[in-house]
DNA sequence: GTGAAAGCGCTAACAC
DNA sequence: GTGTTAGCGCTTTCAC
């Protein structure tokens, strides 16, 4: 004869021989319970594999322990797209550790907007966590009218209820376009992705800080998809120019990719007769010929300090934690020449 | 002065001058109100922009309207990595359009597997999709031992309250494969990922089909991790043989894009010398040099399909709704042989 | 067609 | 220490 099995605390506290509230002591660690009589719940709590029901704990306490994560998941060209698996990984796992789940919306496209902040509205997330975003973003602008906890990665703006994580892009690409000038390139390009999203608009930000640091005059910067074809498609438009450029920074390794696959094509040396570098130091740019010099994001710590400074705002409503800037490391590789020359 | 805002259904009824439960059956569109005083009501639910408390809703109702999607997300090579995002992201969307948010799990490891039962028995969840499973995976046991309803995605398994949606790699890969042989190949190799992920297993079948339909002696599997360099590594090593082969067949592009790589510092002629061919029809396959015969799953459809099968299991307890199996596409490109023979 | 009332299962303030 | 009570905000019978 199988035991039938509790369905409430109720249950449960009739099975101990006490009242619902001191079961719900027990179940959420309060103090005021005997040691006897908690231990003798926890028994019947583990022996009838007794749960409680979140949705009810939720409505009495007024929230959801469940975080929002917006990642535009389509692929797309645009899009960071081989950061984003272990960006979301790695939220996942924080928020877990903290006892939160994690609800995902996979866009930002106007009419998911609304869709996002219903999610806020009706308690089903108790703040949000937006990667990527832009500064044109509808979402941020709605995220800031109604107040909702926010932590932004990649994109640096704050509000009373929103902060931000990112890493150096700027200073990464920087010191890269920097060591290709100290090595003697002059005819630096930089391909990025479109300004509009704040990594890429960093990004250039650092290239061009170097070459106007170096009184550059042929520099230029291509914005274009963060795609293996594009990269190859620039590569070879770019060597029929009548000076082509004799170094390549590109946002991602994917166009890096590209790059060093035109140039094989087109017999042109690297890093003796160009340099090249990537973004993202996939597997891709550790075992290429030449190695390619590329960065290194700290998704995992951006990932937890996100989750570390949302939970922050969520428990205490007038908390405004301070942004968080991780240092984005650049791994220098056979695509350039040995930093400070040849 | 700024009106200050309804709180909840009851505020709006008062509002209205109507009972709770009037509100209620407007908001869920229920009949049983005349239409003027559902127009009214739904005035005042749109200038108060009224939305309910999920929780409170989700607790009379005793569900969640919130799918769990189970994907391990941590970069890793065993990982099927590029339809990753794309099939979360048709999850993502499908659920959406029905009403369901999704709720993210990042791993099946042993002591997140109870993380995972919990949050269905707490009704956080009311269902779970749970891709690339392997057949030994611990989750599948306790899903079917608790009852959950349940899709698998990528592992063919079912049971009362489980079914999966997949579709033919094995078929896809038996089509490579026998091209390859048609066009005189003899000494076929796979380069496969571990075979307790069932969807290397089905390549691994369709692989041999083809070898044994055909007779062919010189056949042979490797299994490795699918990244870009185990396939340079693999494609160095095979080639110190005797005999090495002249076709390879990869289990992803990112493990094709290495072979190429290798064969081209090696200066191994593709397809004349030997043919090679990819899985997942990535950006780098349509712009590689040569371009690559590759396969492309259905992700899109699969992740719908997925989300329908659920909610049809999850409205009707009953249920037990059939497998669906959807069509890999094969690319063919110039890194094999035109199909049929030179 | 609409209102009143009884839950859904839990937490927390207040007694004792 | 532990029980009692009053919600949390919604849905849904059952009257009228």
């Amino acid at each position: 004869m199988t035991i039938k099995k509790p369905a409430n605390i109720r249950d449960i506290a009739a099975l101990a021989g006490v009242s619902a509230g001191t079961v719900s002591r027990v179940m959420n660690d309060k103090p005021g319970v005997g040691s006897e009589t908690r231990a003798h719940i926890a028994r019947l709590i583990t022996e009838y594999d007794f749960r409680g029901d979140s949705n009810a704990r939720q409505l009495s306490l007024g929230r959801s322990d469940s975080l929002g994560v917006v990642f535009p998941l389509q692929v797309s060209e645009v899009v960071m797209h081989p950061v984003y698996p272990e960006l979301l990984g790695s939220i996942s796992d924080a928020a877990l550790a903290s006892g939160y789940d994690v609800s995902l919306f996979t866009t930002t496209a106007e009419e998911r907007v609304e869709h996002i902040v219903d999610a806020f509205k009706r308690k089903r997330v108790d703040g949000l966590i937006l990667p990527a975003a832009s500064s044109d973003d509808a979402l941020i602008q709605r995220v800031v009218d109604e107040g909702i906890p926010t932590v932004l990665v990649g994109h640096r703006q704050e509000s009373a209820r929103m902060t931000w994580v990112d890493c150096t892009h700027d200073q990464a690409i920087f010191d890269i376009a920097t060591a290709m000038i100290g090595s003697g390139r002059t005819r630096l390009v930089l391909l990025n992705g479109p300004k509009r999203v704040s990594a890429y608009q960093l990004r250039s930000d650092g290239f061009w800080r170097a070459a106007n640091d170096a009184r550059l005059v042929d520099a230029q910067e291509i914005e274009l998809g963060m795609s293996y074809s594009s990269g190859l498609q620039a590569a070879g438009d770019l060597f029929t120019l009548p000076r082509p450029p004799d170094a390549i920074v590109c946002s991602a390794d994917s166009t890096a990719a590209g790059v060093l696959e035109e140039f094989k094509r087109a017999g042109i040396a690297i890093p003796m007769t160009a340099e090249v570098s990537g973004f993202d130091d996939t597997d891709f740019a550790s075992h290429s010929t030449p190695q390619l010099t590329s960065v290194r994001m700290p998704l995992r710590e951006t990932g937890a300090a996100a989750v570390s400074l949302l939970l922050n705002m969520i428990d205490d409503r007038t908390a405004h934690p301070a942004p968080r800037l991780l240092d984005a490391e650049v791994v220098w590789r056979a695509s350039t020449s040995p930093v400070g020359g040849v």
